[in-house]
DNA sequence: TCAATTTGCGTACTTTACTTAGCGACTTCC
DNA sequence: GGAAGTCGCTAAGTAAAGTACGCAAATTGA
């Protein structure tokens, strides 16, 4: 059945790669989410099934709503949204003036076009 | 802080109500779930905190949809709220690399924090 | 009436989540 | 040259999740 080992992998790279986003070493984050921190090593390699209350106390220290990890730890079904809109995003945010959401488009849209000729 | 206390009461409540609403013993409801009975009767008991994996098997053994028994349980907030949510949308961004990603919330928050000023 | 099952639960045990202490490989700064 | 701090990790322990076994109070049914 091979089982939720893959589903592991996957939530442990996506807490290391949000981590390093967030500018935090494993022992800070540790400390945000009142764990220690060789689990949070551990568990970014994937060897233990978080609880739920860590689940929530790590989304809690890197910003992130629960349903986010939830849903990359294979836990929730896809009805909670989520698509990377992005532009839309950019489009919608009301903190934004408009010169400055085409600046952040054009970044945007530079970016990931370097990134395809890659 | 007792904290949890009363929502581990709470699910334990429905968990043991929707059991006998699908007119199910304890025994035959763990086997459905591939629990233990003792531990059916203690969850309805409000004696432990389940795993995720525990309530995942839960509810598809009692056809209900794994979100529910999650905000029974208080894991999950009442709805997807999601403000602007730009940040969230970068940081999810596929298409980026992580030095890009940073590259876009520096901006962005500069953006953000200079129209506060204002 | 009285076995024979079935119900839910107490208890002791195993397994897994999580912590405390400490190591080796870098840095940084004197 | 170090000392001193930080990084991620291993190893060994504690605490909590989950199981195996069995018991007493209901049911069923002959």
């Amino acid at each position: 059945m091979s089982e939720n080992a893959e589903d592991l992998k996957g939530l442990g790279a996506f807490i290391r790669s949000q981590r390093r986003l967030a500018e935090l070493s494993q022992r800070e984050l540790a400390k945000l989410a009142k764990l220690s921190d060789p689990y949070v090593s551990q568990l970014e390699r994937g060897l233990h099934e978080p609880s739920v209350r860590v689940v929530k106390a790590l989304s809690a220290a890197l910003n992130l709503p629960a349903e986010v990890l939830m849903k990359q730890a294979g836990w929730l079904g896809l009805e909670i949204e989520e698509e990377p809109e992005t532009e839309a995003a950019i489009r919608n945010d009301s903190n934004l003036t408009n010169s400055q959401k085409s600046a952040m488009l054009e970044i945007y849209k530079g970016f990931v076009s370097s990134n395809e000729t890659k």
